[in-house]
DNA sequence: ACTATTTCCTGGATGC
DNA sequence: TGCATCCAGGAAATAG
């Protein structure tokens, strides 16, 4: 379930690998609901553009795109012209991939078997195929003809402290669930809230208008201190997620609380509790967490 | 303007 | 072994 340190994971991963390339043609599966965007409008926005960079934007992955120029670039231009125009795309525009529970971006050679459940196979000029592949098809494709994509929420990592208290201030929602909403920070998912909980020693059910200043202060610090660390350990491989190049992350060897219910608490070995908060089951330790 | 709940989707785990 | 049921969860939709 790729989070904020598995998106920028995902992200670096692709960036190294792909930052450069071309897209030469674009084949999207016929199911519409991973698409967000019209198929159309996704077609005429990715093709025969240059992959300038991969980048995270909260949970979503933006590949920023710019037409090619040049020869070669003027020639493919020319032969998608009449949807080009129908498109109405700018010179920079953005692909933007939200992986959901399960997608998966896989950089591959074309001679590489399909995956079951891809939804989109975007062929390079390098002769790789970009590939996107999802089960349980909650990630969405979408594009930016314009390049103006913006997220909602304040990134988790470049908050400063006073910007964060506020976004709590007056919430009568679980702190949990604002931690879960993307509105307010972008990017923090189930592990990461539950994890930045523990170490702020905040229970999830405390209504975020709640906690005191030194409550979010230490929030604050404990969110970043964990996901920085996740990312440094290429994030948290529960079920299948595996990055760019295959490979898994482990920062799911350090979770304290995350899937630990009845096993002891790491400090006090008071067995960990696990209630359902909107939804999302929640783990904490009862007696390190007020 | 908020907050809470439901829905989408599939594969893996569990139970009988 | 086979079949039904439950569960995971991000975010949009719906309800309150």
């Amino acid at each position: 379930m790729p989070e904020l340190p598995e998106v920028e994971t995902i992200a670096r991963g692709l960036d190294r690998r792909v930052r450069g390339d071309v897209i030469e043609s674009v084949w999207l599966g016929s199911k519409p609901e991973p698409l967000k965007s019209p198929a159309q409008e996704i077609v005429a926005t990715l093709e025969s553009r240059r992959i300038n960079g991969v980048r995270r934007m909260g949970k979503h992955i933006v590949l920023d795109l710019e037409e090619v120029v040049g020869q070669a670039g003027v020639a493919r231009r020319a032969k998608k012209s009449v949807r080009r125009r129908a498109g109405a795309t700018s010179t920079k525009a953005q692909w933007i991939v939200h992986l959901g529970m399960t997608g998966r971006l896989l950089v591959c050679p074309p001679s590489e078997e399909t995956a079951k459940h891809t939804h989109a196979v975007v062929k390079l000029a390098s002769g790789r195929e970009l590939r996107f592949v999802d089960p349980r098809r909650f990630g969405r494709l979408s594009v930016a003809s314009n390049g103006d994509f913006e997220a909602s929420g304040s990134e988790p990592l470049e908050v400063n402290l006073e910007n964060f208290v506020d976004l709590f201030r007056g919430r009568k929602t679980p702190i949990k669930s604002a931690l879960l909403n993307q509105k307010l920070l972008r990017g923090v998912g189930n592990i990461y809230a539950d994890e930045s909980l523990f170490r702020a020693g905040v229970r999830p059910r405390r209504r975020a208008a709640s906690l005191t200043r030194e409550n979010l202060s230490l929030l604050h610090s404990s969110l970043r201190e964990v996901l920085k660390e996740a990312i440094k350990l290429g994030g948290s491989s529960v079920s299948d997620y595996v990055d760019a190049d295959g490979e898994e992350g482990f920062f799911q060897l350090r979770h304290r609380v995350y899937g630990r219910e009845g096993e002891p608490c790491l400090v006090c070995k008071t067995p960990i509790k696990r209630v359902v908060i909107a939804g999302r089951s929640s783990h904490y330790c009862p007696k390190c967490q007020k």
